[in-house]
DNA sequence: GGCTCCAATGAAAACGTCACCATTATATCA
DNA sequence: TGATATAATGGTGACGTTTTCATTGGAGCC
């Protein structure tokens, strides 16, 4: 296997030093067109390509942004990835996308990777705010950071989404549908969106004068068998709920199957609210009325944050607080007369 | 912001040459147990973290293995992603993953970052493999290369994955059940699971000894649009197709937004073919049944072929072929006797 | 004509690591 | 005891790039 062609057999194949094929190559400084035409004909006839671990040694930047989601699977993550990609690409930017699999160890095996690396910057969606370990990791890291939904004590901007006041509006909704026992699951009070969720729905009740039943509150995993199980386990109790509302992706996913196991009409025997995943929504029977958010506007912003911080942009971190939507569709109906 | 510790200041740290650091760092040969534990302790006060990108010069490998995908949101890709990063993650390895949305200029971006980054090694799924520029750009690279399920001229490792005979068992199935008008809506011709699929249809067919009607065979695009457009077209044809199969992930969530559009019982009004998508398959109201592969054994194997060829493991290039299995559940049953 | 100024280019050092070779200390054996 | 093998460590150059500083040649000006 040959040696790969460097700046120096560049420039002795086309007569200049190699300062001036650096200059080509990186597109900045003077060079006169015709040198550059020269240049750029032994490059394309040597077959050229530029070593970015060579480029880094010496600029100490490497062009590399690090993208941690919990999960691939999950749309609304791929529709952020995109968008981030989209506009840091235009800023010369390769985006490194890491799934941690909602497991700590893997986000900080993710920050690891980040340092060996030496990206230059991050954008992070962390399974669990409270694990010590993993904040303590991220303080620590030296390239700036976008958090994405997360209550942290770490100095860095943060892009919010907006989860409690959705939540009580569709909550509200389905109260004034006349629906009295009303089931959330959700993710755990660990992370933010699974808190903001529990308090928009608890102010819901509390504000139409209705009393919180317990049990009819899930919050302990992020799955889709989770969201399963518990489902089953409150559609079966003696007085079931009338309506179900599931808090993200996977979550939903359990819900649908659970209904389908136990035969229920949707919204006939149970009204049903999903979260986020509009593909999965649009095809299931009847459509499902969810709560949306603009996950490419989450990505758009949180990769124009962190591209200002990259270019040196200092201050104070900044927080960024983006809405939800509700979309009323026909999986939310009025409860049975006689089961209500 | 200070200076990032180097191999340097952990040998004068620790009373040590860098060669004894560089050592330990690389976990590779002979350390007194005495000086490993005191080089460990200055790495550790000292918060040394190697840097790649000169190790990487140094060693002339990344260890970076690319993935390129043609989409990330389709399950079965992402299966197969997590199963090679497992074994890649074993060797060492971190993996890159790129999505070119199905458009040959993103895969040869991916191409040239890859080339640009120096990898290792690449496991590649062109979205057509008859894209004249992309075969040429995938030939000129200098890195092993494993692809998955793609016929072209390279000489590369290849998996395939079988879709012929699956198909032509699942039409059988179909014909025996009494369906004479089969509807098939699957990825082009350009790229090989399209025309096996399209080979096993006509085959069952022809070993039926039926005809085939054309006008109930889509291939055009590898999209839920066109999935959901073409059954729409298909399914309000005075004669309409009573059952459908739909060859891929994306075709088969448009092939259940237009049933439901239509507002068809699944089996009742048609029977649904779906492939790949257990996830989806399992939600939808009734199961559907499908055509599945292990894609984890695919990634597996390509990560396995990879590894191999990265450690210089020579030879002929290596064609694994793995199978696919019918899976029959619900949506597939007996025709309305007054429609056949 | 002599001066300054600027554009274009060249020369060389430095980034952090590893691998080779050299060196030293210690163990082994005849 | 002396010779030799072995284990552990040190010193140093090179990987390919960018960037600073220096140099050159010519244009513009008085």
């Amino acid at each position: 296997m040959r040696r790969r062609p460097t700046i120096r057999d560049v420039a002795s194949a086309s007569g200049v030093s190699m300062g001036t094929v650096s200059r080509v190559a990186a597109k900045s400084s003077v060079v006169s067109p015709e040198t550059r035409h020269r240049v750029e004909q032994a490059m394309r006839t040597l077959g050229y390509v530029p070593n970015i671990a060579a480029r880094t040694m010496r600029t100490n930047r490497t062009k590399i942004v690090g993208l941690l989601l919990p999960d691939l699977a999950n749309t609304v993550f791929l529709l952020l990835a995109k968008a981030a990609e989209r506009l840091l690409g235009a800023e010369g930017y390769t985006l490194f996308l890491y799934s941690s699999e909602r497991s700590p160890t893997r986000e900080i095996e993710f920050l690891e990777l980040a340092s060996r690396y030496r990206m230059d910057g991050l954008i992070v969606s962390l399974s669990d705010e409270t694990n010590q370990s993993v904040v303590e990791a991220l303080s620590k890291m030296e390239c700036p950071i976008v958090l994405l939904d997360r209550d942290t004590p770490i100095r860095a901007d943060v892009v919010f989404s907006e989860h409690a006041e959705a939540m009580q509006r569709v909550t509200a909704h389905l109260i004034e549908l006349g629906h009295r026992r009303i089931a959330l699951i959700t993710a755990p009070l660990g992370i933010r969106p699974g808190r903001e969720r529990v308090l928009g729905y608890r102010a819901a009740l509390r504000d139409a004068g209705l009393g919180v039943d317990e049990a009819l509150i899930g919050h302990d995993y992020q799955t889709s068998k989770y969201g399963f199980s518990k489902a089953l386990e409150m559609l079966r109790r003696p007085v079931p709920p009338t309506a179900v509302i599931a808090g993200g992706d996977e979550i939903f996913y359990g819900v649908l199957r659970a209904t389908r196991q136990l035969n229920l009409a949707i919204p006939g025997d149970v009204s049903i609210v999903g979260a986020d995943n509009r593909m999965l929504s649009d095809v299931v029977t009847p459509m499902i009325t969810i709560i949306d958010r603009d996950m490419e506007q989450v990505g758009d912003t949180a990769a124009d944050m962190l591209i200002r911080r990259m270019n040196g942009e200092g201050g104070e971190p900044v927080h960024v607080h983006l809405p939800s939507e509700v979309i009323l569709r026909s999986s939310t109906a009025k409860p049975r007369p006689d089961v209500v």
